[in-house]
DNA sequence: ACCTGAACACCGTTCAAGT
DNA sequence: ACCTGAACACCGTTCAAGT
């Protein structure tokens, strides 16, 4: 006998659990339902096609990130522990991430808000402010891609500067990038209001 | 009579023209085969499989970005004007922006060996340069997620901070919030370069 | 050398039906 | 209310064959 009635929750539930032992791409509807024991069509008594599936795990991932106290410092270190959260979630969850992005923007406007009121804070414009937040969006978009993609292999073809950089790869993290390039984009901004200021 | 042998470059051509006038994924192995009027495997005679296909358009938009020649001015001007170039063939091929980077990072070293050198110029360190490089690297494939995604259309919930600030996005094109990415980035690292000296 | 045809294992989705 | 089964129009790809 097949568990009586699901719920979002087991859906969800079951599609993470395919996400995360697949690869991306092998979240499909037919084998969802598979995983939950069902026909390939019984996911669509609870959802209306495939992207209101992704809408529901992205959600989910969503809800799961913090948003940082205006008491746990000035305006940048918010927003660094912001983008950090965020990171998490979609390193978490690699699957969902373009989706958690979009809902992000669309439907889920806790995030953003959050993003806008640090960065008006920090003394952008309003104009400012949705340009700022759009290149940390970017990022982070471009993050999810690169997230798990195989490093870049050394043809080892001598006598280029990449073949030289290459060997030193093994000493850096994820970590190291990652904080790199938040540190980078962080110092930007700054030195963007700073010069805005004078 | 269906024209005689095929070519790369009228592949390459009609590659793109599918992605171009429709959506990214509508390109597949028998829509092409249909559009060069062969049968669905045709394209298997001169392709290993898909991603050997997307290779040889990537190949062909890769070859079109210039490189700024070292007389056109500081390091950072011309990591700026690379980073233009690339957005540049980014948007003209948004259907292939995947593909495109991943090329970049590992078969054609023309452009990463030129990157790289820029940045060996502008001071950073043997480590930093694979960071820098790789945090400039995903932006770009932020972007290219980014193109030619929809606003986010306001739900225009009173009160929030997002529903405000949208009302300014009229006045904004993708062409500001390109260029304050961009400056943002280079900013970004000019200063940790600055602070690295110091 | 340059393909074609049939077939397999996958998709998302619609529509009608079963308990 | 909670599904199931059959069917349609798509995929990528293999394998054997045709000219």
């Amino acid at each position: 006998m097949p568990a009586p009635n699901l719920t979002e929750a087991e859906i969800v539930e079951a599609a993470l659990r395919v996400i995360k032992q697949d690869v991306v791409d092998a979240l499909s509807m037919r084998r969802l339902s598979r995983e939950l024991g069902r026909s390939q069509m019984a996911m669509y008594y609870y959802v209306a096609d495939k992207s209101a599936l992704l809408d529901l795990v992205a959600a989910a991932a969503l809800g799961d990130i913090a948003i940082p106290d205006p008491a746990d410092g000035p305006w940048d270190a918010r927003l660094r522990a912001l983008i950090t959260n965020i990171d998490e979630q979609l390193r978490t969850h690699p699957g969902v991430g373009e989706v958690l992005l979009d809902r992000m923007l669309s439907t889920d406007r806790r995030i953003l808000n959050a993003a806008m009121e640090i960065l008006l804070e920090g003394g952008f414009g309003d104009e400012d402010v949705l340009m700022a937040y759009a290149t940390v969006h970017t990022y982070l978009f471009g993050r999810y891609r690169v997230i798990s993609s195989p490093p870049p292999h050394g043809d080892d073809r001598a006598g280029d500067t990449v073949a030289r950089l290459v060997t030193r790869l093994p000493s850096l993290s994820g970590r190291d990038f990652f904080e790199f390039g938040v540190d980078t984009l962080v110092a930007g901004l700054r030195e963007r209001v700073a010069r805005r200021r004078s």
